[in-house]
DNA sequence: AACACCCCCTGTCGGC
DNA sequence: TGCCGACAGGGGGTGT
């Protein structure tokens, strides 16, 4: 579900709410998520204050007073809302949608931050502050892509001699640590490079960036910038903390457009979709090649 | 190291 | 209306 754009707003939803104040009671109504939540999970938040909320990637953290961060992956399905509001009175889990409602942390903000995820592809780690960067599933990140080290020489760098098409390379969260399907998609038919290629052209034969890579790498910012301006995009289950909904999966090209007309100017393709690594890419084979 | 699969889980949608 | 398969924004783990 939720790329980059998606992660940042909800982070900067979770903010207001969050960001300085307590945890006064925290509940875990499962034992688990995609992994078995942490030992005494609800005991090691109560009393944390969250002196800061930050992302990686996609994942969000919560730095804690107790020099723990709490980690948190929203997979496929996961979404956060805030509400006014404490557990005692009218937040009541009720009706099919809070029947997911796994992990619920009232705030000394006032509000209450629930976490919902029908599928349970997400997960909540809580990791000492120094031992993030080591973590098993964040060190191997690769850059931020919308930092200042994700440039066209350390694109380029990463996928010389790689093989892998360049869709799965761009989805490899050890190139570049953010893109998913949607974004990827998007970013490959702005600057009209096929899904299909190897990695492996985006450097030249001395491991330097061609022109396109340097346009590739524009792209992927580019598009970023423009979901989260947009509020990140909502197919299915994306909703900002507010429950509103994102609205980039309107300036969509490509994403889920199989056989609609290609909209760049005088190309005439049409869109479409076929499988990589698993998973679908759309593109329009006129144009992107 | 690099790559190709498999799987986790629930909900929705289209076809029959 | 019901049933059934395909598919969904991710990524850890395993096997070659």
């Amino acid at each position: 579900m939720p790329e980059l754009p998606e992660v940042e707003t909800v982070r900067r939803g979770l903010v207001p709410a969050m960001e300085g104040a307590q945890i006064v009671a925290a509940e875990a109504r499962r034992p688990d998520l995609r992994f078995p939540l942490p030992v005494r999970f609800a005991d090691r938040l109560a009393g944390q204050t969250v002196v800061g909320l930050g992302r990686r990637a996609k994942y969000l953290t919560a730095d804690l007073s107790s020099g723990e961060v709490l980690v948190m992956h929203l997979g496929m399905s996961g979404s956060f809302r805030v509400e006014d509001g404490t557990l005692g009175t009218f937040h009541h889990p009720r009706g099919k949608a809070a029947a997911h409602d796994h992990v619920v942390l009232q705030m000394s903000s006032g509000k209450t931050v629930t976490f919902n995820d029908p599928r349970r592809f997400g997960f909540m780690l809580l990791v000492p502050r120094a031992e993030f960067d080591d973590h098993p599933f964040l060190r191997g990140l690769g850059p931020e892509p919308l930092g200042n080290s994700f440039d066209a020489p350390a694109l380029a760098l990463a996928c010389r001699g790689r093989k892998t098409s360049i869709k799965a390379a761009l989805l490899d969260q050890r190139i570049v640590a953010g893109l998913g399907n949607i974004y990827v998609c998007e970013a490959l038919h702005r600057v009209g490079l096929s899904p299909k290629r190897p990695a492996g052209v985006l450097a030249g034969r001395d491991g330097r960036p061609t022109e396109r890579t340097v346009q590739l790498v524009d792209a992927i910012k580019a598009v970023l910038q423009e979901a989260i301006a947009a509020g990140g995009s909502s197919l299915r289950d994306h909703r900002q903390t507010d429950g509103a909904l994102g609205y980039f999966q309107h300036t969509f090209r490509v994403y889920d457009r199989e056989g609609e007309a290609c909209s760049r100017a005088g190309c005439g393709g049409t869109i479409r979709r076929i499988i990589q690594g698993g998973r679908s890419t759309f593109y329009c084979p006129r144009c992107q090649r």
